[in-house]
DNA sequence: TGACAATAGTTGTTGGAACGAGTATCGTCG
DNA sequence: CGACGATACTCGTTCCAACAACTATTGTCA
């Protein structure tokens, strides 16, 4: 054994491939990134996926949305997306309607509570997003952007809103 | 309102800022990689995690690891880890003792039925990882990987095996 | 040395995520 | 126009994650 394998990298010992440790940075950094995020919206009885899911439909405001097309914009799957939208509708937030042109679907709408409760929520949400990255300057942060969409690329659907 | 405003950029009205839209691509990266990861593991009976704590436990081999120490340098987040650590048991894959020169602590190792099954599993890995990502080149990859400690940084506690 | 704080796990409970099976509606093709 | 496949959810169940409360052990300091 060569003399220099006594201090085997750390990196060397630690992952298995630099794919792998690619890998990992993502989970990880989304892991500790997401601590800040949780903190915020459990304050408003929210989770981060009914945050976008509001998000989502202020974008689309004031039209609406059916139900499986909102799930494909939103950032993580959810194939529990009736009862996360049970939620936001219990509270107020939504509105939903089932169209007589085509009674399998469900309109989805954000209401005038959902929209408020998004401004109340717009100053805390930059913040937050500041504590998370504000650190990385505005060409890291592209950079960071440009590398995580080339990563995906392969494994989104084409014509997905994610693309 | 002026005319070209017509046509809002698209990632205009998709992001309030640089930094969530930032934070949101970790987020979808993560989702989508995931989905690999979990149906390569799941033919296996594990999850991610438990994989990665059999990777850790390999990597201390022959030495142990108490519990906590254990969870802290899991790739996620883990208070669970004595139920995830109970099944990881229940198959023979660890063993645990209970020292008698600290009984407080659980010392975890991993065992030769764990060793051989991450030897089983090291292709089917590597083949993994090289679909998540192998699109990617080393010089993107390292980048990547630069860049998610950078934006990380701040939020790992400082002589954590993650800094 | 005896009380009290700190450490190290463990367990109870509760809510969300995932998967698959089930239901209602619609399109289409013979 | 009626059967059959496709669409668009919805619901039942099961498992995992998170948080907090609890137990056991050790360290420390009056």
């Amino acid at each position: 054994m060569p003399v220099f394998a006594r201090r085997p990298a750390r990196r060397a010992r630690q992952f298995d491939s630099l794919e792998q440790e690619a890998f990992l940075n993502v989970w990880r950094t989304y892991d500790r990134l997401r601590i800040e995020e949780d903190r915020l919206f459990e304050r408003f009885d929210l989770s981060p996926q009914q945050y976008n899911a509001l998000r989502i439909l202020r974008a689309a405001h004031p039209r609406s949305l059916a139900t499986l097309n909102l799930a494909e914009k939103l950032v993580s799957r959810a194939p529990d997306i009736t009862r996360l939208l049970d939620k936001l509708a219990r509270r107020g937030l939504i509105e939903r309607e089932r169209p007589e042109t085509n009674r399998r679907t469900v309109e989805i709408r954000i209401g005038d509570a959902g929209l408020k409760l998004l401004e109340e929520l717009a100053e805390p949400v930059r913040e937050c997003h500041a504590r998370q990255l504000g650190h990385l300057s505005r060409k890291q942060l592209a950079q960071l952007i440009a590398l995580l969409r080339e990563a995906r690329g392969p494994h989104e659907e084409a014509g997905g809103s994610w693309g």
